[in-house]
DNA sequence: TAGTGGTCTAGACCACGTA
DNA sequence: ACGTGGTCTAGACCACTAC
């Protein structure tokens, strides 16, 4: 583990236990160089993984603050729900309600460019974190690219895909919409109906173009955001 | 002008004259500390810029590629009724709330990179069609960017800094998130309290990377979805 | 005036890829 | 064995902010 990684981890888990006030200046840079005994080139490396997860913001003149609160999911382009809990350093589970082997309806052969007569995993999962549901998600994956999808990889479903099935999602497209909470929702994600929840709707893509999969996850909107950076069209 | 900037626009400009073809090596760093006669950190800096345009990769061992040009994130960005309305004619239009010349607060300082005496117009908009309210939406611009914003120029404030300011926004930060409408934004947009609304908090930006203006938008979740391609970063 | 982060120097050792 | 980028040290001056 190189020097920065840990004096970053360190100040994470810190800012994670509230040592530090939201809207609080971390200690300077000559502070952090005292307390670590390294340069300052090691601390301010140490911070730009900090700023990079966008926990701080370091005004010139002034210091270094810690900054809200929100999971910020896809601010570093695609990742996984695992993925983007560990890097906030929270606890996270994964609960699958159902999985089976179904018949794509329409929207879902539209979604993946399959027909009909070409069956689909259907996975739905709640994602917790520390003990409380923050996500309910539906996905759906071809029979084509899994022959098989045990409990336990369902899980991690873009771990598996990614890593075991060594596929590489090149891209993907998403939808974003706010909608109210409907009885199903409601139920699951432990919220009232018609509570604001902000939907997504992801098809990834290898890099031939072909859709590998589709999802619809429901986020409780008081802790997610959507986050992208879009190049002008030149 | 700072020395690493300097030096990444004289990469830049070499790249884009294909002095360095594509998939080519750059220069190794001491080849460029010699050349430039500056220190490691100083070329690295500069490097960095190009990473972050994603003009070249670094590969340990190996040394800096020239990456493939753009391709980059891409979108349709906001659909909806009005992109529609515009296509069947109907007619839209848009309301000026406020328009005033106000001391940024907290939040909109850090949107703007600005400092608190820096003077920013506010604007209040409400967005129509066919009598109908769709979007809500607050914009800051630095007084810097626009010595004075008629009443009528800030109905269409996108077309006026891009056309009659020959301002370029080269790229853009989303961040979207469902909220639940409050007392003022239910009375602007004429839904419920705590109906479901996608916010959109968009910061424009310059070629040279400088903040141009800021806005705060709800939409009616009836009628819009947010739609996005994003490339993966390996 | 003192403290902050931004920039910069001039060195050093390391892991990795290629030959 | 050698060159590459990755990491790290121990200094320095600057512009900006707060007092």
């Amino acid at each position: 583990m190189k020097r920065y990684e840990e004096i970053a981890e360190e100040l994470i888990k810190e800012i994670n236990e509230g040592v530090y006030q939201q809207q609080e200046l971390l200690p300077s840079e000559n502070k952090l160089i005292e307390r670590f005994k390294v340069s300052r080139m090691t601390v301010r490396q140490a911070l730009d993984v900090l700023v990079g997860k966008n926990m701080v913001t370091k005004k010139p003149g002034k210091g270094t603050f810690v900054t809200g609160q929100k999971i910020k999911s896809f601010s570093r382009g695609l990742i996984g729900f695992s993925e983007s809990a560990k890097m906030q350093n929270k606890e996270s589970d994964t609960i699958i309600l159902s999985n089976e082997l179904v018949a794509p309806n329409d929207e879902v052969q539209e979604l993946l460019n399959i027909s009909a007569s070409e069956l689909v995993y259907r996975v739905e999962r709640l994602r917790l974190i520390s003990g409380e549901v923050y996500i309910y998600e539906i996905d759906f994956i071809p029979l084509e690219y899994t022959n098989e999808l045990p409990e336990e990889k369902a899980k991690s479903l873009f771990k598996y895909l990614e890593n075991e099935m060594s596929y590489t999602i090149a891209f993907a497209n998403y939808k974003i919409e706010a909608i109210g909470a409907d009885k199903t929702i409601a139920k699951h994600m432990q919220v009232n109906r018609q509570a604001p929840i902000l939907f997504v709707q992801v098809t990834h893509y290898l890099n031939d173009s072909r859709p590998l999969y589709a999802s619809y996850s429901y986020y409780r909107h008081e802790y997610y955001s959507f986050n992208s950076t879009i190049q002008r069209n030149v």
